[in-house]
RNA sequence: GCGGCCAUGGCGGAAUUGGUAGACGCGCUAGCUUGAGGUGCUAGUCGGGAGACCGGUGGAGGUUCGAGUCCUCUUGGCCGCACCA
């Protein structure tokens, strides 16, 4: 009989219909005897179509999930929408719908394609940030972190994005751009709403350290995004007081260099630049200069160091006769320290190029070891080496680190103007998050603004403040702001005639607090309910994209310790993600015509292999041109869509490719070759899978007291391929885990190609039904509609998704007899065989009898036998 | 500029974490089968050599009985931050 081909069209559909009338995969928050576990892959969002990045990543997800309710975990995996954002406002003033419209109409197609790749989803936790039964509740954490002073509202000068004109987070202006628009990024002065994440420094610093699953890149990005840098705050005496000032305050990492001083700079924006200008116009028209410059492209790559005399002069703390001059310099930023520093040229490379444009010298006091000083200048580099203390009178000798001390206990009990000349200070590169946003598709600050009262707190019961559908997208700006009633409210307080704060949070909000929702979505009284929080947080595993490394992770783990701090997380719970792992992209090849547009992989056909290898147009036969592999992406044109794979070749042979062949860390190719493999192999499975439940025993047979070889070579390659591939998943190396599938399927095919009688032996159909079931069991959490058809093909009539994982023997996989490899001179040149358990001695007389070793040998003598039990035998001559 | 990662057959990659380099897949070669909508099977596939054997993990050194794995230098590629005092 020919075995009938396996069809994922009618299969998929029916499984996926199973498991939803069995709810295998909801998952409730009552009490249970079993460990719990919580795998989330980054929510998506609703842009319309999900995209081969969305299936590698929720593929990955599935199958630790699947893995962990196998292994008798209680799994928490829910999804959900990241569904604010300006794509939706985009999209209204393209088309005309409505902002919400247009998202849930992507959500419900981005739901059904989700749905379609047979994903073990909690579909009743389901979230969108855009509901207000969601962000009803984040309007209530904005309240309860404003009550905790964890909010601020403040002028700022902000980064303005022109296009999208709205304020933009300084994460958000890449190399000077915004990061959506791509425009260049202006400076304004605005007032402004800030999350107070720069009061978590050092606890998200010291958290990291505790984040032991994390990979190293991204603790050491965030490390970096932190900038912590301990220092000294150093107050110089200004010369005859000008203005009335009578102190400059410059922050320094290096007082070791202070007699290497040769001048101080102070920011275009520090109040004292300002004083100086309102009397010297030429400084006047520098400053300005400088702002126009702004963080603009063109403004860093220039990166020339060019300042101002302002004329001012301060003394120098340990040398009061030495008076130095203040610069305005354009490389001093505000925001930082103090907004003013001393300049050392001889150790620091911007302040040697300062100064050798203003003609200011430099006097080294840094010598390296083994250099004479009286050999060592600086010309051109600055030395920011180690190195001992020269032309620095009482530091003279020192290394940099006694002369940091050293300095720091001279200045510290000295007084100037009433305050200690110098003070220990930590700086952090951390700034407060400032969430303020002029636009309309996001959550709404729950603030009135009134002419009495000031910013005043929408009062809970009125939460949630929920936007007006009727807006139009024909101007330009936020919608809510022109909006004619929907700003227009009394006062709470005093209940005269007040605004509407009409700025919405930036969408990271959002996405900060989801993870936590998750746990108990149903409560519409409180963000979170404690029991459900502490039952499930933190996440065991977080799969998602490397763009999110600095952001959006930090971001979550602010709002978590905020969130603890105003009762909304238990204190136990310190750290939101226990577990993270960043998926690599997933890459195409690109095309173009000889025009030079770009055509979709799904326009081509391809011809030939290696040098050979044609790209042709299927419409007209045209050749086109074979790019390199880049990013899928719509403006390459690079992309194959998800659905169209579904629906050609089944959600499993996609998820199958996905896991194959590339670390799950690495990009991945995406190849017409590796999707037909994919392909070919789900059928070859489903042939075997068959045969094999011709031959195997009835389910549930006892087992045989002894096996034959052939028996327990199948016993062998069956719990070999069950052990190793448990840890591959619990190490989410997926391709290895794939490999093991084709191991065994492999094995198994050749034992059933063996077979001569007709006749099984009881031992064989015993192997058999073993084998079959586990490897069944050990693909289906990568493909699992194939599992449970298979599962039915063997005399299953349950569903594999209830299903426990198998327990692998390692008895079973060792041997009597052991083959070990003889190395002479660490070169393999034999093997030898020995019993399993047999000893040292046993073992070196077994090689030195060796036909290889002694021909090796040629009479000379052995200097030394190395035996690794169980491994490898070495023989030095 | 500062910080980090990576380099293995024609290709994606594996290597029990210092112990037989190239598992598994793709591609390719040969043969058989099938015979028209994504076939299937068998054998081979790092290089040299008929062979025993010799060489081989970007390059050069080193540590070690033994190095793809550890150390130093170097070349190439990728990523993050970017005037942070």
């Amino acid at each position: 009989m020919i075995p009938e081909r396996y069809n994922p069209r009618e299969a998929e559909p029916h499984w996926q219909r199973m498991w939803a009338q069995a709810r295998v995969y909801e998952t409730g928050n009552e009490p249970s005897a079993k460990p719990k576990y919580y795998v989330l892959e980054m929510f998506p969002y609703p842009s319309g179509r999900i995209h081969m990045g969305h299936v590698r990543n929720y593929a990955m997800g599935d199958v630790v999930a699947r893995y962990h309710r196998a292994k008798g975990f209680d799994v928490l995996h829910p999804m959900g929408w990241d569904a604010f954002g300006l794509p939706a406002e985009n999209a209204s003033r393209a088309s005309g719908a409505s902002p919400a419209a247009w998202t849930y109409r992507n959500i419900a197609v981005m739901r059904g394609q989700l749905k379609s790749m047979g994903l073990s989803l909690d579909w009743s936790r389901e979230v969108a940030t855009c509901d207000p039964s969601y962000y009803k509740h984040q309007q209530r954490l904005f309240l309860d972190f404003l009550a905790a002073g964890l909010v601020d509202r403040r002028q700022a000068r902000v980064n303005w994005d022109p296009v999208d004109m709205t304020v933009l987070a300084n994460e958000q202006v890449v190399d000077g751009r915004g990061w959506r628009s791509g425009a260049t990024v202006e400076q304004r002065e605005l007032t402004q709403w800030f999350l107070r994440i720069s009061l978590f420094s050092d606890e998200l610093l010291a958290g990291l350290d505790t984040l032991e699953r994390w990979p190293e890149k991204v603790r050491l990005m965030q490390r970096n995004w932190i900038g912590r840098s301990e220092g000294l705050s150093l107050r110089f005496a200004l010369d005859g007081e000008p203005f009335g000032e009578a102190t400059l305050e410059v922050y320094t990492t290096r007082p070791d260099t202070l007699y290497g001083a040769k001048f101080l700079a102070i920011a275009a924006d520090h109040p004292l630049a300002a004083l100086a200008a309102e009397r010297e116009p030429a400084l006047a028209a520098f400053i300005a200069e400088i702002r126009s410059l702004g963080t603009s492209v063109a403004a860093i790559e220039a990166a020339e160091k060019r300042g101002f005399d302002t004329g001012l002069k301060v003394a120098h703390p340990l040398d009061p006769d030495g008076l130095l001059p203040v610069y305005v310099a354009n490389f001093v930023l505000m925001d930082y320290g103090t907004g003013a520093i001393f300049g050392c040229p001889a150790h620091d490379q911007r302040d040697l190029d300062f100064s050798r444009r203003y003609g200011l010298g430099a006097t080294a006091v840094v010598c390296p070891e083994g250099t004479d000083p009286a050999n060592f200048a600086i010309v051109e580099k600055a030395y920011d080496g180690e190195g001992r203390l020269i032309n620095s009178r009482f530091l003279d000798g020192m290394t940099i680190a006694q002369a940091k001390e050293a300095v720091t206990a001279t200045l510290e009990p000295r007084m100037l103007d009433g305050a200690p000349v110098a003070k220990r200070q930590v700086n952090y590169r951390l700034r407060d998050w400032g969430i303020s946003r002029q636009r309309y598709w996001g959550c709404p600050i729950p603030i009135i603004h009134c002419a009495g009262c000031g910013a005043v707190p929408v009062p809970l019961a009125d939460l949630p403040v929920v936007l007006p559908d009727d807006v139009s997208f024909d101007a330009p700006g936020n919608p809510l702001d022109r909006h004619p009633a929907w700003g227009q409210v009394p006062c709470p307080r005093c209940g005269e005639a007040a605004r509407r704060e009409t700025d919405t949070m930036d969408t990271f909000v959002d996405s900060s607090w989801y993870f936590l929702r998750f746990t108990d979505p149903w409560n519409e009284a409180e963000p979170t309910d404690e029991a459900a929080v502490a039952r499930w947080m933190a996440v065991d595993q977080y799969i998602g994209g490397i763009e999110h490394a600095i952001l959006h992770l930090l971001y979550a783990r602010f709002f978590t310790r905020a969130m603890a701090r105003t009762g909304h997380v238990p204190a136990a719970v310190a750290e939101p993600f226990a577990g993270l792992f960043t998926q690599g992209m997933v890459n195409h090849e690109s095309y173009r015509d000889a025009a030079g547009a770009w055509v979709t992989p799904a326009e081509v056909r391809i011809e030939g292999s290696g040098e050979a290898r044609h790209a042709f147009k299927l419409d007209g036969g045209a050749e086109v041109a074979i790019g390199p592999v880049e990013k899928m992406s719509k403006s390459h044109r690079n992309v194959v869509d998800p659905d169209a794979i579904i629906a050609d070749y089944g959600a499993d042979t996609a998820r199958w490719f996905m896991l194959s062949d590339s670390p799950p860390e690495r990009d991945v190719i995406w190849t017409e070759e590796g999707v037909q493999a994919a392909a070919k192999f789900t059928q070859r499975l489903w042939r075997l899978v068959g045969e094999l439940a011709g031959l195997a025993a009835p389910p549930g047979m006892a087992c045989p007291v002894t096996f034959g070889t052939e028996a327990a070579a199948v016993r062998k390659a069956t719990h070999g391929a069950l052990l190793a591939i448990g840890e591959d998943i619990e190490a989410l190396r997926f391709n290895r885990a794939v490999s093991r599938v084709y191991d065994l399927s492999n094995r198994l095919s050749a034992a059933v190609g063996a077979i001569e009688a007709p006749d099984v032996p009881d031992d064989l159909r015993f192997a058999f039904r073993e084998g079959v079931e586990v490897l069944v069991l050990i693909f289906a959490p990568m493909m699992p509609h194939l599992a449970e058809s298979c599962w039915k093909t063997i005399g299953r009539d349950d569903l594999v998704a209830r299903q426990p994982w198998p327990v692998g023997d390692p008895d079973l996989v060792k041997e009597d007899v052991i083959t070990l490899p003889v190395q002479i001179n660490g070169r393999k040149r034999a093997d030898v065989t020995v019993r399993r358990d047999a000893g040292e001695a046993e073992v070196k007389a077994a090689v030195l009898a060796l036909d290889a070793v002694m021909r090796a040998l040629e009479g000379r003598p052995v200097r030394k036998l190395i035996v690794v039990p169980g491994r490898i035998v070495n023989v030095v001559v």
